[in-house]
DNA sequence: AGGGCACGCCGGCTTACATCA
DNA sequence: CATGATGTAAGCCGGCGTGCC
């Protein structure tokens, strides 16, 4: 008996963040919270990047928000695009670099990722010092690379143009990586301000609540049919409200005294803190 | 004109290895 | 020294665009 179902409003935002290691799979998921099915209540966020899109919706209870689920089976297989990319690894050695050459091993056709030896063939390289500022610098200026530029650039670095091609490749995948997790922390607030909001107004509708509640019958009565002062627009002689539009003060029978419901229309942002009720 | 094919590139996901605490 | 965490080069796959036949 929370919050969620003291009223028909009750709209409970979760976010979980769970990045795994050495996988850019992200799990946006509802945390374990119910959300009253009789009116099905829908929050949408989204956040448009540059090429970067989170969206989640939430519309029920048990669902599972995901934002990018994709597995490949990791099953290799021969098809024509690795027959390719063999083709297209062995084949441009003539430009490879003797040194380079000496640590990378061109074969690319793995038998459970070892070699008839038993032993392991692949071998990591690592970009030296001056090879990484180089590239960093390069991507600084432009994040993708023509064919001419990455011929020029593999030069320089004494490396295979695939090679170069492949460092650009997890630069813009690391980028990218960042990026997202900034905009799901961002997100993480915006879900934050949302549930502060969501209990700060489930609060105040309660107080409302029993406000009525206590309030004499011809205060159940709703605002049209109460006398109104035809100049001012108030109801009985109440000292709050004025200039504010559409704003009806209420006079109320406690002895706290007036308050005032705003009828017009509200756009809420979730970085404007203070209730819009206040 | 348009369908099929080869090719290149890229994003996404994954693996394997190097390094460090 | 062993081990787990982390960083990253590279492999694989699918999608898309382009050029050619």
């Amino acid at each position: 008996m929370g919050l969620d179902d003291s009223c028909n409003t009750g709209l409970v935002l979760g976010l979980g963040f769970s990045p795994t290691h050495n996988s850019y799979n992200y799990a946006i998921k509802k945390s374990s919270a119910t959300v009253d099915h009789h009116v099905n209540p829908s929050l949408t966020l989204s956040l448009s990047g540059e090429s970067y899109k989170v969206e989640m919706t939430v519309s029920g209870a048990g669902d599972q928000i995901y934002g990018q689920t994709s597995s490949h089976s990791g099953i290799s297989s021969f098809s024509s695009g690795r027959i390719k990319r063999e083709r297209e690894v062995c084949g441009d050695g003539e430009e490879e670099a003797e040194e380079t050459a000496k640590r990378v091993v061109c074969s690319r056709v793995r038998d459970d990722h070892e070699n008839e030896e038993g032993v392991s063939a692949r071998k990591k390289l690592r970009l030296n010092k001056q090879q990484s500022a180089l590239l960093e610098d390069s991507f600084k200026l432009h994040s993708t690379l023509n064919p001419k530029q990455k011929q020029v650039l593999a030069r320089q670095l004494n490396l295979r143009p695939r090679q170069v091609e492949v460092w650009f490749q997890n630069r813009r995948a690391r980028t990218k990586l960042k990026q997202t997790e900034v905009d799901c922390e961002f997100l993480k607030k915006c879900c934050e301000t949302l549930t502060d909001e969501n209990r700060r107004l489930l609060k105040e509708l309660q107080d409302l609540k029993a406000l009525k509640m206590s309030q004499p019958f011809y205060m159940h009565m709703p605002p049209a049919t109460l006398m109104m002062c035809p100049s001012c627009e108030r109801l009985g002689g109440g000292g709050a409200g004025g200039g504010g539009g559409s704003t009806v003060a209420v006079d109320g029978g406690t002895a706290k005294g007036a308050f005032s419901i705003v009828t017009k229309p509200r756009i809420y942002s979730p970085f404007m803190k203070p209730s819009a009720a206040c």
